[in-house]
DNA sequence: CACACTTACGATATTCGTAAGGATT
DNA sequence: AATCCTTACGAATATCGTAAGTGTG
């Protein structure tokens, strides 16, 4: 026999005690009288001590029952506190949501996202973190954040990649420069004007520098800079034109620049969502996917795939 | 069906987190592994949410799982640690006894019982109320303490009185009284001597009166005191003697006082345990009643009816 | 005698353990 | 192949509601 009281023992104490009455204890818990009146036994066999003093005609709290009932409200008020928040949590509207992401992507995308998804949202914290490609998938793998906008991860056993916007690259050059009223631009013109590249380390200089390996041009950049507001300096500064994402453009003063579609080749940056393979996602975090491919879908310059 | 988690889903589900082990969890509490899973599979039900991300090599807390945890830790622990206070008091090894007393009683028997209680129940508090006896007696009834130490109420319908001791009536005088060297005395002495009563209120009032009046005599009190203390400074002055219970010596100073048993006719106060019908003791007002009834046999003066 | 709590008893629902199944290392 | 979690199923246990019983005002 398990002599530890239960719950329901309880809550069926708690509601005698309210009302002074088994049978109106009964009426409120949706049960019959009798089965109260066994549940209250039960809880006081196991107790070993009665409850209340009472005869058919009057019900009164013993000393045992006095000092049970400030333990019984505090536990179950306790209880069921705890449980309604835990379900909100599991509701997905409450809870935190860690998120890394490119830098480009934190600016461009995510602050909208973040406000459209707090007006639905208000009791989930969102937690952006901006960081490289690399550094976004450890942070991933190591389950430090609970999901990332980034470029398609290398090895895919791991991390579950979902392409969610391509971001088409522009070229930048100053607002009096000779290409800065054109409506579109070759890579080739890399070859002709100085070329600023941005760090050795980003997603953006590795694909720019494939697709100009692969075009068979020998170009060598001008200058470098692993900073892409400083690239932006530079090229308004007139030292030379460069290749960037157009999400990107968010992360620089564009005030003195011109942006041209570059078109031959027509290159794409595609970003996606990643996440954590093996590992259930809290609920508010598949909630902020969801209003990020919204939110995706209506960027402006970018095309789904 | 009942959608609120139990206890033993929640202790399930805190001994799986604990272990990182269905089978293990299952051994530390005695259960078959599959009824263990079945009963966490419950509870993930209810919740509609997993709480462990696990496959047959690896248990994982899953992040609803995170959430639960310190909730279910507090809970379970916040209602044992509750209900095995409760059981301390249930046993009556912690509580409050609040006892009303008539005030020889509280200064002669009182002090060395609720010692020797004290001894051993460090817990229970004890809570002394000396006052005369028609106070003691509303005290009881109207349940402001669990029991008292008074005369036999007039009225026992409401009230449970057990005899406990029967305290002899002596005769004071002055140390260098003609009366002082006898052995016992009669109640004539005060017809003979100035006589000090106590206050009317008093039920030693009430005894001396009836013994008096019963005897026939015509004795009129010369002088009259509430207070016993300063009655017995009075005899100690010399303005007269006086007739007490035994116990109430130790509300005054006798150092100056001769005491003599008044046997002619020998007089008896009864002191007994009071306390209130229909209604269930703390258990350790019991106990403490029990440590009383064995101080009143070994009490010095005194004899057991 | 009317009302409220308790006891009795058969029915229902829940929980359990054993055994078989499935998946991962 | 070994280990661990899940599913299946019959058995044991617990809980319930109806009806009869008991006591109090």
């Amino acid at each position: 026999m398990n002599n530890h009281l239960t719950l329901n023992e309880l809550e069926v104490f708690l509601q005698i005690a309210e009302t002074r009455s088994f049978r109106q204890a009964a009426e409120r818990m949706h049960v019959s009288q009798p089965a109260l009146s066994r549940t209250l036994q039960s809880a006081e066999w196991k107790l070993s001590a009665r409850l209340f003093d009472r005869n058919t005609r009057r019900v009164e709290l013993s000393s045992a029952g006095q000092e049970l009932l400030p333990i019984a409200t505090r536990v179950l008020s306790e209880f069921r506190g705890s449980l309604s928040d835990l379900s909100e949590f599991i509701a997905g509207r409450r809870g935190r949501v860690a998120v890394a992401s490119l830098p480009s992507a934190a600016a461009a995308l995510l602050p909208s996202a973040i406000a459209l998804f707090g007006k639905t949202h208000p009791q989930v914290m969102i937690d952006l973190q901006p960081f490289p490609a690399e550094k976004v998938q450890d942070l991933v793998r190591d389950g430090h954040v609970d999901l990332a906008l980034s470029i398609r991860p290398a090895d895919e056993r791991e991390l579950s990649y979902e392409p969610l916007i391509r971001d088409e690259f522009v070229l930048i050059c100053p607002a009096d420069h000779a290409l800065a009223a054109s409506r579109s631009a070759g890579w080739a013109e890399f070859a002709r004007h100085p070329y600023i590249t941005s760090g050795t380390v980003t997603s953006v200089r590795h694909i720019a520098d494939r697709v100009l390996k692969d075009s068979g041009m020998a170009i060598t950049p001008r200058y470098e800079s692993s900073n892409l507001a400083v690239l932006g300096a530079m090229v308004t500064a007139g030292l030379g034109i460069s290749a960037i994402p157009r999400l990107a453009l968010r992360l620089i003063d564009s005030t003195h620049l011109a942006v041209v579609p570059l078109r031959k080749p027509a290159v794409h940056r595609e970003l996606g969502l990643l996440s954590r393979r093996s590992r259930s996602l809290p609920a508010a975090a598949t909630r902020f996917m969801d209003v990020l491919r919204a939110q995706a879908k209506t960027l402006p310059g970018t095309r789904r795939q």
